[in-house]
DNA sequence: GAGTGGTCTAGACCACTAG
DNA sequence: TAGTGGTCTAGACCACTCC
């Protein structure tokens, strides 16, 4: 493939396109090791170079995994790797946190017509719903409720999620294959409603951080809706923008 | 230049360095149009695809924009451009926002301890304090006190920054060359404290969300350091991490 | 028509890992 | 020692902008 036609997109994005297919089917799995540079670039029918733009990319997205001489490795959701990304929270002295999770219920439920939006399915449809507290340093911090579609996690039992190795993404990849590539957060202020303020030892005003995210998979389809509710004089929300030198 | 010593960085990052060093020198000033890429590679003795990927990732971190047939220029805090990354605020709607600023204090204080740290100045030095409302869509929402050492901003008054065109980081830039490529917040709930509360008309036990932002200029230096307290009621907080497809 | 960044190819050497 | 990704070079054509 020597030229493209004009009004293509760049060769670079169609082979990057390709390369997320093969992760969307399952033909390369969460840990598994890629073909080298120049088998894709044979595979695709293209010069390494388009192969190499196309891969740095998935890696800035944190699909793909690139590491000198040992080669290019699908991302996992495991311990340890970069997609602790997604939790963005650090206590007050800027120093490692203690964190042990307790699951605090595991039901089933039908979806209002609120939910159901939120998760792109019809209301009515079944879905799981878990609370999920987190204690940092020993203390509940973080009250987490989970809706997820029943239809995407099916046979997913309490004792299965409590009973977890790893991160709650972790076992969605695992035992569903469902990998998490993006999440969407909108954060706000408010009083902690009853069901949080029990879990977390808070008055009726004491305010939490409410954050509701949408959790995405391949193809901007969403898995999990969550609402997180942090005590923040414990845990604090980091974010950073731009420039590292 | 055809190799480079082993153990060296890679020549891209060298160049990466050259360039962020000329616009420190204020050599190459916002909005200008930097040298052609091939003019580039031979400034720095580099094969022009060395060039290419050390402009790329000055791209990708928003020092500098690239457009096809035209050029290379120095980014600018003007409006409409990339550094509204550094406002992620949206209103409950996803609708358009019209948001207008009032200035409520403009000060010379001497700095304590506490806010000396946050700066990285010493204590006793002199600062500017500046309180700024955002009324969105007509209400106020969002309350902004800010610290400035005025060692870096000499000369700066209380209606040039009420006056100014654009935003306060524009401000910094075209007045003080202070060009902020990036920030770090920590965000919490809290209860709005008095002097919020009046501005943004909340009652004693109303939550706000509170963002502690440092702002960096070139060579990691904290330019700023403000507080800012929304009401999320009106304003939601926005974030987003990872695969975009 | 000259010049720009966007894309793509082809091929080289490097340092290091794995076997 | 063979193989990997990391780096670097040289040069090509493209679509479009600006003059």
């Amino acid at each position: 493939m020597n030229k493209r036609s004009s009004l293509d997109q760049p060769l670079y994005n169609t082979v990057r396109s390709l390369i997320l297919l093969k992760l969307r089917n399952g033909e390369w799995k969460p840990g598994d090791k890629i073909p080298t540079e120049p088998e894709l670039a044979k595979l695709f029918s293209v010069s390494v170079g388009t192969v190499r733009k196309a891969v740095e990319d998935l890696v800035s997205e944190q699909v793909l995994i690139r590491r000198a001489r040992i080669g290019t490795t699908v991302s996992t959701h495991e311990k340890y790797n970069q997609f602790s990304t997604f939790f963005n929270f650090s206590n007050r002295f800027d120093s490692e946190m203690l964190i042990e999770p307790k699951l605090l219920s595991f039901k089933k439920i039908l979806a209002n017509k609120e939910i159901g939006k939120s998760l792109g399915v019809k209301g009515g449809e079944a879905l799981f719903v878990i609370d999920n507290l987190r204690l940092i340093d020993g203390k509940p911090t973080m009250f987490d409720r989970i809706w997820l579609p029943q239809r995407k996690f099916t046979q997913l039992t309490q004792n299965e999620f409590e009973n977890r190795k790893g991160s709650i993404y972790s076992l969605y990849q695992s035992q569903f294959m469902m990998t998490i590539v993006r999440i969407n957060e909108q954060v706000e202020a408010i009083q902690a409603p009853e069901f949080v303020r029990l879990e977390l030892g808070l008055k009726k005003t004491d305010p939490v951080l409410k954050i509701s995210r949408y959790a995405y998979t391949y193809g901007d389809e969403v898995v999990e809706y969550r609402n997180r509710y942090v005590n923040t004089s414990i845990s604090l929300y980091q974010n950073e923008i731009g420039l590292r030198e």
